[in-house]
DNA sequence: ATGAAAGCGCTAACAC
DNA sequence: GTGTTAGCGCTTTCAT
């Protein structure tokens, strides 16, 4: 039996503020979770000795029973410049909503994917935003019967296990397109990335995107997707192959900044005239393209405001939402001197 | 131990395992942390119950008595480029000692990070990395006597109850401005933030090796720390302002490159002669500083390196190490077009 | 070497 | 409205 004494930097537990305020356990617990049957006075005992000695539930002990208050993120991998607004958007609904968020980065691979899922799973955290994650649909499915999940970056419509809120992909890649053809241009590349995983992945939507564009104005047989490795250390076409084309290409829509900044540098390196012999457009609207002497157009997704629905969406599934939901959030194009 | 290979069930706990091994769960539990004791029989059949109910241990259970395996990483923001290749460094580590890591964001707001921090205790993780934290030196360490602590980006040698690992800012700060000097130049200026934190900010530390590369070359009467405002929407001094000055600086040495390559932005959009009329040089080797189109000097901090020795240090903490560690990562100076 | 049992700090069912 | 108590899934003595 620990005898109430409070030891000096001993952990204040339920017990210590029961004792203090003078009523059970049961009643502090009640308390703090706002459960029904509390009267006035005792609320307000219980709450002062909360304050007195600065009382905080241990979130380990409350998850064997209850909920724990944090959720996980899931990042593929840390250097998109776009996850950071994804996250203010998701972070604002958390914190007003008394959540705390901690992220984990999967690095693109599936093994350590499913390793941290299972580590938030432990942890017992209450829901998880996977952001553009390799895993297969059927995978997810199974992990969001552990867990509530919302998938950004990531277009299942028809999945029902979980949900998901992603930019409209398709679209954005529609708007690119029709604005380098409306530039008249022809001969028009999309630069993308190996078709080696899901179907669900951003830039196979993008994809469809482009070529549907393409197809609108007529340009159906000058489709061409380039695919260029992930890793510059490995092999296959390297994203500057593009430039070496011949002839080479008088616009190209990137999947991404982070491959739309290169080219164009390298364009420009080249000595190549920008926008005239070659237009590009990127997505994602990083913070790299507004910089004066990059100047890249660029397709915005407003992260800010998929991360906010995300956060709201599971938050409304930990609440026993079961039908699912699949949020598309309208582009938009910027325009700088890149196009 | 296991990744998770994807065996969906009901809640498996240690009493299946022990009941399908047929053994006790104290038997299993010893198992799983190599505790002393155990035959070999008894852990092969042990393990193999594992592996057959794809068993895995509830972190939030095991925390009330012994390890998570898990450790917090409070970042300052998202936003700065600098922040992947620490965590590369770290999470190399951790991983392989088989813990993993959850990120929380502190916004660089004192009020975020306290909460977090408990947060982080209250999830009963073993340890925390704080990565240039807002919080005092006397809050840190009463933090720091609840849960094992190392600190990175913050520059306190006297600290005993947390350890440190920093870039050498000062030296950093000395080898960029001594470069300056080297280019003929006399009209150096820094830019720095406003001086409203602790003594122990890594931009204070770099304003040092600035005034002392200065005055070593006799050029103590042209110091100049240019404070900007931090954040744009604030009153206060802005950054291009620096070259409005009259007469210009012939060089600036900027705190960050997240400064450096806005100025250098603004510099070359002016029509300024960079780096005739202008050399900048700035702090972090950022991607953006490598662009052909940017082409900024920069002060290589190593950031793999700091994250792997401030996991290692965090790791002999935890392991029961009680004699502080303060050390120091060599910075290099990387040249490009700006300086 | 092995297992029974006492908690860890909570929540929730059930008494009163 | 309030207290008692039985777990949650582990770790850790302490017997055997």
């Amino acid at each position: 039996m620990t005898d109430g004494s409070a030891k000096i930097g001993g952990k204040i537990t339920i017990k210590h503020v029961a004792q203090d305020a003078g009523v059970s356990v049961a009643a502090v617990s009640k308390v703090m979770r706002n459960a029904y049957g509390v009267s006035d006075a005792m609320r307000e005992k219980v709450e002062r000795s909360i304050d007195r000695l600065a009382y905080r539930p241990s979130t380990a002990a409350r998850g064997m029973r209850g909920r724990t208050f944090s959720i996980g993120v899931l990042l593929v991998e840390m250097r998109n410049p776009f996850l950071p607004s994804l996250m203010d958007g998701a972070q604002k609904v958390l914190s007003e909503a008394n959540y705390r968020a901690f992220m984990s980065v999967g690095e693109a691979r599936a093994a350590i994917e499913k390793s941290l899922i299972n580590a938030m799973i432990d942890l017992k955290m209450d829901g998880v935003i996977l952001v553009a994650p390799r895993l297969s649909g059927e995978l997810l499915a199974s992990y969001a019967k552990q867990i509530p999940m919302v998938v950004i970056g990531h277009h299942e419509p028809g999945a029902t296990a979980f949900d998901t809120v992603n930019s409209d992909d398709r679209l954005g890649a529609r708007m690119a397109t029709a604005h380098l053809i409306a530039g008249g241009r022809e001969n028009i590349q999309m630069a993308s990335l190996p078709r080696k995983n899901g179907d669900f992945d951003v830039y196979v939507e993008r994809e469809k995107g482009y070529i549907e564009a393409m197809t609108e104005a007529g340009l159906e047989n000058r489709v061409g997707v380039w695919r260029m490795r992930e890793h510059p250390d490995r092999a296959g076409p390297r994203l500057a192959d593009l430039l070496d084309l011949d002839p080479m290409p008088q616009g190209v829509f990137c999947w991404s900044d982070i491959h739309a900044v290169r080219l164009l540098n390298e364009a420009k390196v080249r000595g190549i005239d920008v926008p005239n012999q070659l237009a590009i457009v990127g997505y994602d609207n990083t913070p790299a393209a507004g910089l004066p002497l990059i100047g890249l157009s660029s397709i915005e997704q407003r992260g800010t405001e998929i991360g906010r629905l995300a956060a709201d969406t599971l938050l409304s599934r930990i609440g026993g939402r079961a039908t699912p939901q699949h949020i598309l959030v309208e582009p938009e194009l910027v325009l700088r001197s890149s196009s």
